[in-house]
RNA sequence: GGGUGCUUAGCUCAGCGGUAGAGCGUCGCCCUUACAAGGCGGUGGUCGUAGGUUCGAUCCCUACAGCACCCACCA
């Protein structure tokens, strides 16, 4: 073996080999046990999110199968509807073209042009991970099986009266020309102004001022609006206004949605353009009107002056024209929450349109009667509310059920071209005809269409198609096999509906309601079943200050990065490349230099992972520091070398296990340690407990594996003992074998290295580590009374270091040892023990000095009643000796004072639990023998 | 306005009704034949503040302060 770990060098050999071997694939017998991937974006590329939530989905997948069971990890891509179509216009705009210079199918087919391309980048970053999943069953979510599937479900719903067409108020993006829902809407607080505008009555004699933050949107005002119980304006509801600007009057109306002790407590209301407003126009019977076009242009509605004015500069005219006019009558600064479009960020426009709906609000009986409860979102919430679904952590139930609780309809019909086109039809009457294709759409209708059939224009909301992810990629509705384009067969849900529901879905909170949530409802409603049992949630990426990463920031890191390395002249051109503000880019290289001066090392896939189990606490976001990793990254060393250690002790050909039991302690001991890590390890998995069961792992490898047993192991081999050298040969070989295989689902691809020379040399000869069974735990002797003889020689050990250390001894001096007082058991220890402790204290053989014998002055450490010592001649100062002692007494002290104090309390002893007074008593006493030892060594000196 | 977290060593974070921990950093000694990406030994914390419950609180409860995040229609 290299005398370092050198990642690079192993990871290119393995994925192939393991991909190629068919063990991604589900083995057809154990217990099924599914993970979904959260499909990526198909044209996107890994980011930090995505490499941690799949390590955390690998580790379980790889123990999952190593375990024996029948392990899926289901994985696929997503056509990611906005963002794909908004990259390939972006690519025809640089072209000058627009998508409707090509028209649709031309577009359609540039888009799958790019798919092509750029849809393999992913899956081949997801290998270099490491990722287990079952490529040869890929799924994306436009696929014929898919799409089948979004058909279905489609139409089931708009059959059972649960999908519906409607012109409402929706959230419109004016810069993509879509529609999005609410969730794709983020509020964000802007710097505005509000004005105070006064309109007359329609006699002259009175006015009302309203405030305003858009003023712009007066043009489509039917009325203002009052409180009921408002007697400051009692007097004008009924009253006729003059909407300044036009030539149109107005009423004031009452409403309790006005709150009296805001802004001017008369509000005017535009119900075309405000959700609020749209409500209240409802309730008074005031059709809207709509004055802004598509693009949120001013349209036709309005007076001519405005027409064809975005509408930040018909703002500004209006403005103008109110002050001309001694209308404006106020204007202040004012702080307002903006809604902006996540896709485009955009500001978002409300805009009257038609689109379809899944009515997700309506309370249905069984029999279809108004009443009862919600027919998708009640057996969604139950779910969850009764256990079935269990969160990860917990607390992110509530999140769930709140937002289900107060969910409005789900807009799903976008104006887009790249998706799934809906499968309905319109007559020339407007009638709609709904079916899998124009055919079974005329022979499911009542009535029969007149004149031609036109298909709807608009495409699905990409997580419309997401949300069947949980069925429809097993094959779901199931009639036989389902093919992809090669041709092979990649679901069947005969047979594949053993996975539905899936183990656990690991996913990240921003995406509860977008996909977790909607998927739970599909699966309830259409199989019946659970999609998944447990949800872990996991943390969000940060970087080492605890910052989000953005690209605008430079705060980014790419996980290839981190895996290969890159220096920091290709690092400061691909993080500035994408940004087109000279400034940012500026700031942005600025930081990056700053950052990485060196670049950034090249860490590994292992190192990578191991960090990412480390930081997988329960909390909600995890900050990556390469520091971090980089200390992981040594881990990965020390293995490599232990491994190193181990196998070149060994003699060439397989190692037979010794006949008879273990000849030493350090082995009883180690195993006993070994089987205590296995059992908390597999602890840690059922509660996704990541951290922990990373140090766990950490902890048994580098301070008892490397630390104590390799060193212990060292005068074993070496001495006279053959049967005691053969024992522990095995040992050690059985040992390393055994954490390469708990280590494999977190490093994958240096344990399967060392593992390949390893493995045989215990006569295994499975094709890889991969397809090993996970460490039986039960079947590990336990030998607590090698334990405490470990404690034992530990403490004797750690003495001696600690004298060296503090008394300047140099390290590869030989000293001498004396022992001194002690019970029979301190003598047979010490006896069993004298070459360990020769060797790895560097000193003689230890020397007892018989009761009666004056001591020469000595330092010394005290274990138990047993004074290890090393005495003064040429070696210790006498004063520095004694300095040490009485610090050593007095930190003893005040232990026993602490001690004391609780067990002469009365309360104490009579109301703490018998154990814990009974601990108390046994410390003072420990702590008193030391005392008196350490007195009588004071003594002496 | 509603909800959810967080506050512990210089930094990043675990922990928990009963002796405060890890990694990184830092200090000292050492290239000791697996590993200097290493070994050995240190330093470092009145666990955000104030009350309460308890024999005992960093942990449970209450209030407060600060910092995040999510949801929501205040014109």
């Amino acid at each position: 073996m290299e005398k370092s770990f050198a990642p690079a060098q192993i990871e290119s050999k393995w994925y192939a080999r393991w991909e190629a071997s068919g063990a991604f694939q589900p083995p057809g017998q154990g217990e099924p046990y599914c993970i979904l991937l959260p499909p990526p974006n198909v044209t996107g590329t890994l980011h930090m999110g995505h490499a941690f939530q799949q390590t955390v989905m690998d580790m379980l997948t790889r123990y999952q199968r190593m375990r024996g069971m029948n392990a899926l990890w289901q994985v696929g891509t997503d056509h990611a509807g906005i963002a794909t179509q908004k990259i390939v216009e972006n690519q025809l705009a640089s072209e000058g073209r627009t998508r409707h210079d090509l028209g649709r199918d031309a577009f359609i087919e540039r888009v799958w042009k790019w798919k092509q391309e750029s849809g393999s980048t992913i899956t081949n970053q997801m290998r270099r991970l490491g990722v287990t999943a079952d490529w040869s069953r890929e799924r994306f979510t436009m696929d014929e099986g898919l799409s089948a599937a979004v058909r279905k479900v489609f139409i089931d719903w708009y059959r059972a009266g649960l999908i519906y067409r409607g012109n409402r108020l929706v959230n419109w993006d004016p810069a993509l020309g879509t529609a999005v829902s609410d969730l794709e809407v983020n509020n964000v607080e802007r710097d505005g102004h509000m004005w105070s505008i006064r309109y007359m009555t329609s006699d002259g004699k009175d006015s009302v001022v309203v405030a305003t933050t858009r003023p712009e949107t007066m043009l489509g005002d039917v009325a203002v609006a009052v409180h009921p119980d408002d007697e400051r304006f009692a007097h004008l509801v009924g009253k006729t206004l003059c909407l300044p600007l036009t030539d149109r009057l107005i009423p004031v109306i009452a409403d309790d949605y006005v709150d009296r002790d805001f802004g001017t407590g008369c509000v005017k209301i535009t119900p075309a353009h405000d959700f609020n407003d749209y409500a209240v126009g409802q309730r008074h019977n005031l059709p809207p009107i709509e004055i802004f076009t598509l693009e949120a242009k001013v349209n036709a509605n309005a007076p001519e002056r405005y027409r064809g004015l975005d509408r930040y500069d018909a703002r500004k005219l209006v403005l103008t024209d109110l002050e001309a006019a001694g209308l404006l009558v106020e204007t202040k600064a004012h702080k307002l929450q903006v809604p902006i479009s996540q896709r485009s960020e955009a500001v978002i426009e409300p805009m009257l349109t038609d689109q379809w709906f899944v009515d997700l609000t309506t309370d249905v009986q069984q029999d279809g009667r108004p009443g009862g409860r919600k027919a998708i979102t009640g057996p969604a919430l139950d779910a969850v509310r009764n256990g079935d679904i269990k969160f990860v952590p917990e607390n992110w139930t509530n999140t769930y059920t709140q937002w289900l609780d107060n969910i409005q309809d789900w807009c799903i019909s976008r104006q887009l071209w790249w998706g799934h086109r809906i499968p309905a039809w319109y007559d020339e009457a407007g009638n709609i005809f709904v079916g899998e294709d124009e055919a079974d759409a005329r022979a499911h209708a009542s009535t029969s269409p007149v004149g031609a059939l036109r298909q709807d224009n608009d495409v699905l909301d990409t997580w419309f198609s997401s949300a069947l992810w949980p069925f429809s990629t097993l094959g779901w509705p199931g009639h036989g096999p389902v093919r992809n384009e090669r041709g092979e067969v990649v679901a069947n849900w005969e047979q594949d509906k053993v996975f539905l529901p899936s183990a656990v879905l690991v996913t990240g909170f921003d995406i509860i309601f977008f996909w977790v949530a909607r998927m739970v409802m599909t699966t309830k409603y259409f199989t019946g079943q659970i999609p998944f049992r447990e949800v872990y949630i996991n943390a969000i990426v940060r970087d080492a200050e605890g910052k989000k990463m953005s690209k605008s920031k430079g705060n980014t890191l790419d996980p290839l990065d981190l895996i290969d390395g890159i220096e920091l002249e290709p690092l400061v051109t691909k993080s500035t490349k994408s940004l087109l503000i000279p400034q940012v880019r500026a700031k942005v290289e600025k930081r990056i230099r700053k950052d990485y001066p060196e670049g950034i090392p090249a860490i590994g896939t292992d190192a990578l992972r191991f960090t990412f189990a480390a930081l997988a606490s329960y909390s909600r976001t995890i900050n990556f520091d390469i520091k971090r990793a980089e200390g992981y990254k040594a881990f990965c060393n020390k293995l490599w070398n232990a491994a190193r250690f181990v196998l070149m002790n060994l003699p060439e050909g397989e190692i037979p296990a010794p006949a008879g039991a273990l000849a030493t302690e350090a082995e009883r001991w180690i195993l006993t340690r070994l089987k205590q890590t296995l059992v908390e390890v597999e602890q840690h998995y059922i509660t996704y407990r990541f951290d922990h069961l990373a140090q766990t792992l950490y902890e048994f490898v580098w301070n008892e594996y490397c630390d104590w047993f390799l060193e212990l192991s060292k005068p074993a081999l070496n001495g006279d003992d053959a049967v005691a050298a053969a024992s522990t040969r095995h040992t050690l070989l059985v040992v390393l074998e055994t954490v390469l295989r708990a280590l494999h689902p977190i490093i994958p691809f240096i344990t399967e290295e060392i593992w390949q020379t390893a493995g045989p040399k215990l006569g295994l000869h499975e094709h890889t580590l991969l397809q090993r069974p996970w460490p039986n735990a039960g079947a590990i002797a336990e030998d607590n009374a090698a334990a405490n003889e470990i404690e034992w020689f530990k403490n004797v050990l750690s003495g001696i270091r600690k004298i060296r250390s503090e008394m300047n001894i140099s390290p590869a001096k030989v000293i001498p040892l004396l022992l001194a007082d002690g019970d029979t058991e301190d003598r047979t220890r010490a006896a069993k023990f004298a070459p360990q402790i020769a060797f790895l204290a560097r000193t003689e053989a230890p020397q007892w000095i018989a009761a009666g014998t004056t001591e020469s002055a000595a330092a010394a450490a005290v274990v138990g009643t047993l004074r290890v010592m090393i005495p003064l001649a040429g070696l210790i100062d006498l004063d520095a000796e004694k300095t040490r002692i009485s610090k050593e007494m007095s930190r003893i002290e005040i232990e026993i004072r602490k001690c004391e104090g609780k067990l002469g309390n009365a309360n104490f002893v009579a109301h703490a639990p018998a154990d814990v007074v009974a601990q108390e008593r046994q410390r003072i006493f420990d702590w008193n023998t030391t005392l008196t030892a350490l007195r009588e060594q004071a003594a002496k000196l």
